[in-house]
DNA sequence: AACACGTGGGG
DNA sequence: TCCCCAAGTGT
């Protein structure tokens, strides 16, 4: 390990670091709650990949659906999913689902509080576990995420690609390294709040910063760029067509398969536009491959745009008269019939939903 | 080891 | 407009 930190320099860093939250913490609701594991589980799980003002009212709404690891274990899937409707990445409720039905089977409900049985449950990562287990149990737990990574790198001006293996496991010893014992939970929050609020991606405010007159990357002037980020690959753009199938006031909808991209969320039946293939076209061969059923496409109704994080979409969406055939789910893993007012009780991406708010509006 | 996985906000 | 990215995990 290249980075060894003299135990008198670890020591100054901790000090500084928690004199600094104490005055400068962010007041989050998930901190208040810190005292139930449950709860700072669902913020951790919100929390990934996904920014704090985001997270808010989620926080609240599924908390206030599912209080308890016994009420989440008991509900059904399709309604962790309408809860977690537009916040991205569902796997994360469908493992939230399957962790509290297991947490209740293995654990008798209580939510465990060791790195090792944490990382034992589905969702539930090297840094969801570190996190759960210092700030819910105040164990002596490291994290490290983008914020603690970003800290870490410029104050020791790491310039590796920080997901290389090494780099990685470089730094989880340095965040281990660091920590006071006994002071796991504030130490932990603290450093991401320092990371999210002063040592930011962009233009980081160095001289508000309780690590300033230590940090490498700062004597050297390169803050900004560190940590080291990799090429990104150019998102392909995919042309898509659903159809909006009528028949006597209702519209067909289908679920998408468990695993898949955006599993067990709803849609408009649809799909990739293939070459050589129009729009239309497009709409009534899905239509048959998805559900043996035949449609008479008629106008384009809305045309979405729509990125996702590896791949970006148009969306157009056709009015769709139902001509014949009784639908059978073939590539959907089922399909319903439902009035325009009942699509809000479905969970749907967030390029359906924004038909669906044409669709409403038209009405 | 590299990729897949969503979404919305900010510069 | 476009690009970046935000408290990662699973495969």
């Amino acid at each position: 390990m290249r980075n060894r930190l003299t135990p008198a320099r670890r020591t100054r860093f901790a000090a500084r670091l928690l004199l600094w939250y104490d005055q400068n913490k962010r007041d989050l609701p998930w901190r208040r709650d810190a005292h139930d594991p449950y709860r700072v589980w669902i913020s951790e799980i919100l929390l990934q990949q996904t920014q704090v003002a985001t997270v808010m009212p989620y926080y609240a709404r599924f908390l206030a659906r599912f209080p308890t690891v016994r009420a989440l274990a008991a509900a059904s899937l399709d309604d962790v999913l309408k809860t977690w409707e537009g916040a991205g990445y569902y796997a994360r409720a469908r493992h939230l689902h399957r962790a509290a039905q297991e947490i209740v089977a293995r654990f008798d409900g209580k939510v465990p509080p060791t790195v090792d049985e944490l990382l034992t449950l589905p969702g539930i990562g090297r840094y969801t576990a570190g996190a759960i287990a210092s700030i819910a149990f105040n164990r002596d737990a490291p994290v490290l995420d983008g914020n603690v990574t970003r800290v870490l790198c410029r104050y020791l001006n790491i310039a590796d690609d920080p997901k290389s293996a090494g780099t990685q496991k470089e730094l989880w010893a340095l965040a281990e390294e660091l920590l006071p014992r006994g002071r796991a939970g504030k130490f932990n929050q603290a450093l991401m709040d320092l990371g999210a609020t002063v040592c930011t991606p962009r233009r980081p405010l160095c001289s508000a910063c309780p690590l300033n007159r230590s940090c490498a990357a700062r004597r050297l002037g390169i803050q900004a760029q560190l940590p080291a980020k990799h090429q990104k690959k150019t998102l392909p753009h995919h042309q898509v067509a659903v159809g909006l199938i009528w028949k006597r006031g209702r519209i067909l909808i289908a679920k998408r398969f468990a695993k898949d991209l955006l599993g067990g969320l709803w849609e408009f039946p649809g799909g990739h536009q293939e070459k050589r293939e129009s729009l239309k076209q497009c709409v009534r061969r899905e239509v048959r491959e998805e559900l043996e059923t035949e449609v008479h496409v008629e106008d384009e109704f809305a045309v979405v745009e729509h990125a996702y994080s590896h791949f970006r979409i148009t969306l157009h969406a056709f009015n769709c008269q139902w001509v014949r055939g009784r639908p059978r789910a073939i590539g959907c893993a089922e399909y319903k019939w439902v009035s325009p007012r009942e699509l809000s009780r479905y969970a749907f991406p967030s390029a359906n939903r924004k038909i669906i708010a044409k669709v409403m509006g038209e009405r």
